[in-house]
DNA sequence: TTGACATAGAACCAAAGGGTTTCATATAAA
DNA sequence: TTTATATGAAACCCTTTGGTTCTATGTCAA
């Protein structure tokens, strides 16, 4: 029987497409404020916010750097949610399938 | 890069705490909707909005029986969600943990 | 067939969410 | 030191969300 509270800010955080959006572009590295919202159709301030929920819940981290504020991903943030939902996976078993994959992903 | 679009509906329906608790709920067996709501402090349309989430998440599946209608989880709607977040294992790398994990669990 | 039960569904409401514009502040560069 | 840049943050707006109450419908049981 899996928690789930302490994994409300992680899913809040990955129930908008933006902000996984951001996710999978910091995966490529690390970038300041403006250099993501160049990317979206929306205004830095929009984005901004996003941010701020993905800082809530622990998926970034903010280096100050000068005057940019370096946004890092912290993939490990995800384990909580992963580990929420791969409690599941014992209802519909594939074990042998994932085990599998993972040996030849390792290869 | 993964493709979040189609994710989207499972992100969103897994937002919601009572969302996940049902999800758990039912992960022990299918269940009519007012015995699902006479386990949460809210009324059963309130419950019956976030089975219709739910649904629409493909994470269960309703079968009328008689003047009831049972909820049964399908757990295999998660993977669309896991496959999400799992892809950014690679980033933080314990891929040798989670194969010792695995090959332990199916002992 | 009449009455109780299980659910659907509409109408409504307050709060949260996702966006905007505007203004303030700190650092870098001229 | 002045100016431009990168960001923070407030105020506001519309839509969505999560909840409610009330009413309607279909099915089981007397």
């Amino acid at each position: 029987m899996p928690r789930s509270d302490n994994a409300q800010p992680v899913f809040r955080a990955l129930a908008d497409p933006t902000r996984r959006a951001i996710i999978s572009m910091l995966s490529s590295g690390p970038r300041p404020i403006a250099d993501i919202a160049a990317e979206f159709d929306m205004t830095r301030p929009a984005v901004a916010k996003h941010l701020a929920i993905l800082r809530e819940g622990g998926l970034i981290a903010v280096e100050p750097k000068g005057r940019e504020r370096i946004n890092r991903l912290n993939p490990a943030a995800l384990k909580t949610a992963a580990d929420w939902i791969n409690y599941f996976d014992r209802f519909w078993d594939d074990r042998l399938a994932k085990l599998k994959q993972v040996v030849e992903d390792k290869s």
